[in-house]
DNA sequence: CTGTTGCCGTAATACTATAACATTTTGGAA
DNA sequence: TTCCAAAATGTTATAGTATTACGGCAACAG
């Protein structure tokens, strides 16, 4: 398996190896940045993963309480701020949503689309011209760039296909 | 009096003909679209300029409370959602608060560069570069752009002269 | 083993936004 | 003008999101 991103996967996908994906990359990566990767901060990112569409910070906590983990809201807000610190998770401003990120050892000029239909989130990472854009425009104004927030909403391919045919969708939940 | 857009204005510039002129321009906006600019709707985006910086919700109401108005946070709401339907008004997701827009007619691709350090948020107009960066990237994916937000936060001219040199910074608010 | 640091539990609170329903105002048709 | 329907606003309550403050405990360095 070769972890490639697939930005709007298809239903049917492998999730938990999505997943268990992730976790290894987290952890590694903390591991070489000296960051400690405890129980309740891999299982907040796992948590965040297994939505695969962005979560909200009270529907994490919800979880954690079902499973019989003392949490309240500094719990989930701390472990989340932990895991955006370390880029292994980003939060969709238009959203008050956490989305896991595939890469987070990248250089994070990424931006985002988020589909209105279904929920999903992708993230691109890597834009040149999007990047040369942005970055020239605040030169023009003097302005110097320290974060950046891109998130676009829309309709992912499969929505628009369901859109144009309903009857297309059930077909490609089988076999996507 | 031309009323170019200045992004980032200087500190002593007359402020008090930016915001009339954004009413007046809100005035025919609104007669051109046959949209109700009633007293309250007029004040709130007065309000929302007479700042010249974002300004969060609960800000204008208390401001409209001191002001004797009946108001409670869905008066507020209420007159924001109709200022920003009608383009008038733009809401900065990443700081939950609300700027006017100088250019109501305009097409609307726009982003916005947002400093860090004196809060003020400039709205950039129309830049071709990077809505065809974005529409790509969309195209690619085959996904269908309807909405986007991309706010970038740094530091505007002003606050990396004053970083730089704290001194230089008083001057310029008296010749600026 | 001991002090320091960072992580987590806990309670309270602040901030942002919306729902639901009552009342008033407005603009147009009869 | 009078009356109706629609739009705007008032009012109360509540939902949703996030932070502050403080205390205990565990991990790690010296």
């Amino acid at each position: 398996m070769h972890h490639d991103i697939d930005h709007f996967p298809p239903p049917a996908h492998d999730h938990d190896d999505c997943v268990r994906n992730a976790l290894d990359v987290a952890t590694s990566h903390c591991e070489r940045h000296g960051a400690r990767f405890t129980a309740l901060r891999r299982r907040v990112l796992e948590l965040v993963w297994t939505s695969h569409e962005p979560v909200g910070a009270y529907a994490l906590l919800d979880t954690l309480k079902t499973e019989g983990h003392a949490a309240a809201p500094p719990t989930v807000y701390r472990a989340l701020d932990f895991l955006i610190d370390q880029g292994l998770v980003h939060r969709l401003e238009r959203l008050n949503a956490f989305v896991g990120c595939p890469r987070p050892d990248s250089s994070h000029s990424a931006h985002f689309l988020i589909c209105t239909d279904c929920g999903r989130a992708a993230e691109m990472l890597d834009d040149p011209a999007l990047d040369n854009a942005l970055q020239k425009a605040a030169d023009a104004l003097g302005f110097s760039v320290s974060r950046r927030t891109i998130e676009v909403e829309g309709l992912c391919p499969d929505c628009r296909r369901k859109i144009a045919d309903p009857k297309f969708d059930a077909e490609r939940a089988l076999n996507g």
